[in-house]
DNA sequence: TTAAGTATGCTTTTT
DNA sequence: GCATACTTAA
């Protein structure tokens, strides 16, 4: 059998065009990941390349492991030696490879979202800066932006203003940076950053990871950044054995530096680009795709397209309009329930919003229906306390200059060593010049006397004995062993604190994982993994991965997550403005644009059905608000959705708008905006939830930050 | 030094 | 409404 029989006329196009630039402009459910996977098999089937000369990037690692699955089942092709895996996968493997020339080892530890939160704050500390002043979460998003765009601290002014603002943002960006590298460190812009960096500053080094990777592909080409850019670009500029894949329709993580440009001018980048658009759409009935295509024509920047599809369906997407959020998950819940009863399967049902906030509500309507269900994202579950707490023993034994972790264990579980003694311990490795955990192992430790040095010098005895340990005992049963020795399942066992009965769960789970993983390796490799392989592995872990497949359940994830897969039956919940758009990103076109590819990209995972709904009114905090019908629901064209309770049906139909961008400007003429933050000199700050007239009188409704809700004439309120 | 009790601030989205 | 950060008492 020919492997280009099961595609159609356009994709066996993307399959056979292996040399040059090939940009592949694929829309939703186009079959994007399999013009990608038989590409791979055609490249090493028929025009016999090495798998180790082929790089492959996707978007998750759920999304590679798909790849990898299918070509080994469908081709029965080995993965082995194929590079498959997400831009930090990739680089991470790179970076551990080349730590002789870099300013840290392959040991060096991952620093997530909470591990920075803490750094910043000593930081913070140390540099006398006021977190009110300079939000921790801004100056972390500027931070990373820099590195995203491959600004060192040294060229920072090179690309910022010089003001008292930047002047301190330099400050911690440089202090930040420093940190890590003392602790072995790296963030995961880092990976992306360093990666860039040594390509870019080692020819001999680009030299051979261009003869390495002779053929390149890179999925969802559109949500790349300015770094990830530059590494595939310093690998493939002469070859240019390129091929990207990407829908700038589906571009939704602007926010995260990805630039929509990378994909619109790729063919700037590249000489003889070969383009190739991807538009019949295999997933979606008609009746979904007309809804998906009437929303996503509102975007004034992008490519003009239309998806087409020959699925047939009689049932039209629905909206659903409910008081609250309560009666909402429970409306969902009585339909998913409905549904199970006629035999269906809940793995084809998910439910998608847009903050991980939402999910609490559909979590408690499920119980009570006793429905299955998993939600994705969120805490990611190795960034759980309990968890993280283990790991940070992990992270010492691997890498002992990591004092973020080393801090965290020192007393934990309790083990008497208070503030003071650390503060000791602290100032002796700063006076010394030595790290914090030399500090703790030192022999010398004379400058604690007492308990407290007892204390110290058994926890010092307990790590080195481990850290030997850890050098010929592989991680399953390190791991064992240390859960075993700090008796951490009976901590938890007779703890009277309700919720350590979860920790307790989430214990035994985070072995069965161990053991899983390492089962994995062993089967791959034939040997067993080590500590630092692990610990890598684990930190570019993500929630997707961790969704139990066996387990019929129905999925909650944000509609983010939810890029790149599929269910019959999806349900988009809260559409309200405030939420979709949110509030954040209501009052920016470019942002607001972004808001309605998300929801473009939620719609379009739909094989049958489309269940829209929002609230009346919703609880925000601690007050209930009332909310507005989102302001995309006014954009579909009416005959598109059916509305199930059609008598309370509130929604103004737009007066046919003769051009989206019409209606944009109206917007902006006015002096106030929904979402708009505002200051009242009684009532304190707010934010705008309705806006009755046009001028500085408009009637306007504010949620206040105290929990009121008033109306209010705009000439009593200043714009903040 | 620690546990328990109280105040505060916080919610976009994630590799 | 929840989790974290700070305060107080033992």
């Amino acid at each position: 059998m020919n492997l280009l029989d099961n595609l159609n006329p356009t994709q066996q196009k993307v399959v056979t065009t292996t040399e040059g630039p090939v940009l592949v402009l694929a829309g939703a459910g186009s079959g994007k990941t399999r013009s990608v996977i038989y590409r791979t098999a055609y490249l090493i089937n028929h025009k016999k390349i090495k798998p180790w000369n082929i790089l492959v990037v996707t978007f998750t690692n759920k999304a590679a492991r798909e790849l990898k699955d299918r070509l080994e089942n469908t081709f029965k092709l080995s993965t082995h030696s194929l590079w498959i895996g997400t831009f930090h996968s990739v680089c991470m493997r790179i970076l551990r490879y080349e730590q002789a020339i870099l300013p840290f080892t392959s040991d060096f530890s991952i620093y997530d979202e909470n591990d920075q939160k803490v750094i910043f704050k000593k930081l913070y500390k140390k540099l006398d800066i006021d977190p009110k002043y300079f939000p921790i979460a801004k100056i972390r998003n500027i931070i990373s932006r820099q590195k995203n765009s491959l600004i060192l601290p040294k060229d920072f002014f090179e690309f910022n203003e010089r003001n008292y603002y930047s002047e301190k943002v330099i400050k911690i960006y440089e202090a930040y940076q420093k940190y890590l590298l003392e602790n072995n460190a790296l963030d995961f812009d880092d990976l992306l950053m360093y990666t860039a960096i040594l390509l870019h500053d080692n020819e001999s080094i680009r030299i051979k990871y261009e003869k390495m990777f002779q053929y390149v592909m890179i999925d969802e080409y559109q949500d790349t950044n300015y770094a990830q850019f530059k590494i595939v670009n310093l690998i493939a500029k002469n070859h240019q054995n390129l091929c990207v894949v990407g829908d700038d329709d589906q571009a939704i993580y602007s926010w995260r530096g990805a630039d929509i440009r990378n994909i619109l001018e790729f063919e700037k980048d590249y000489k003889n680009v070969v383009k190739i658009k991807l538009v019949q759409n295999y997933r979606s009935p008609k009746s979904i795709l007309n809804l998906a295509n009437s929303l996503i024509k509102f975007n004034s920047q992008r490519h003009e397209k239309e998806l087409w599809t020959e699925i047939i369906s009689n049932k039209k997407p629905t909206l659903n309009i409910l008081e609250n959020e309560n009666e909402e998950a429970r409306s969902i819940a009585d339909k998913i329930h409905s549904f199970k009863l006629k035999d269906g399967n809940l793995n084809e049902c998910v439910v998608l919003y847009r903050t991980n906030a939402q999910s609490r509500v559909f979590e408690n309507a499920f119980i009570q229906q006793n429905i299955k269900y998993q939600i994705v994202g969120g805490v990611n579950f190795y960034q759980r306390k309990e968890i993280k707490d283990i790991i940070a023993y992990l992270r010492v034994l691997a890498n002992p200059q990591d004092s973020e972790s080393l801090l965290r264990i020192i007393n934990f579980p309790t083990r008497g060593i208070g503030k003071t003694t650390i503060a000791k311990i602290i100032d002796y490795a700063t006076v010394k010049n030595i790290t914090i955990y030399e500090s703790v192992v030192s022999k010398e430790n004379h400058f604690l006397i007492g308990a407290a040095a007892k204390r110290v010098e058994s926890f010092a005895s307990k790590i080195l004995n481990w850290k030997k340990i850890s050098e010929e005992m592989p991680i399953n049963s390190l791991n064992m062993k240390i859960i075993d020795d700090l008796n951490l399942m009976d901590i938890y066992d007779f703890s009277d604190d309700p919720k350590d009965i979860s920790r307790l769960e989430n214990i035994k789970e985070f072995i069965a994982a161990t053991n899983e993983f390492s089962e994995n390796i062993e089967n791959e490799t034939g040997q067993k993994p080590f500590l630092t392989e692990y610990l890598q592995n684990i930190s570019l872990h993500t929630d997707l991965d961790s969704v139990d497949e066996n387990e019929e359940s129905v999925k909650l994830m944000t509609m983010h997550n939810a890029k790149g897969l599929e269910f019959d039956n999806v349900f988009i919940v809260g559409l309200e403005n405030g939420l979709l758009p949110h509030s954040k990103s209501m009052d920016n076109e470019k942002e607001l644009e972004e808001e309605r590819r998300l929801f473009y990209v939620a719609i379009t995972r739909a094989k049958k059905i489309v269940a829209l709904s929002y609230v009346r009114a919703r609880r925000v905090f601690d007050a209930v608000q009332r909310t507005l019908p989102s302001r995309f629901l006014m954009e579909f064209d009416d005959e598109l959705l059916e509305k199930e309770n059609h008598v309370f049906y509130e929604l103004q139909s737009p007066k046919k708008q003769k051009k989206p961008q019409k209606s944009v400007i109206l917007e902006t003429q006015k002096y106030f905006k929904v979402g708009q933050k505002i200051i009242h000199a009684k009532f304190g700050n707010g934010i705008i939830l309705n806006v009755d007239g046009i001028g500085k009188d408009a009637k306007l409704t504010i949620s206040f930050s105290k929990g009121m809700l008033k109306k209010i004439i705009g000439s009593y309120v200043k714009i903040l």
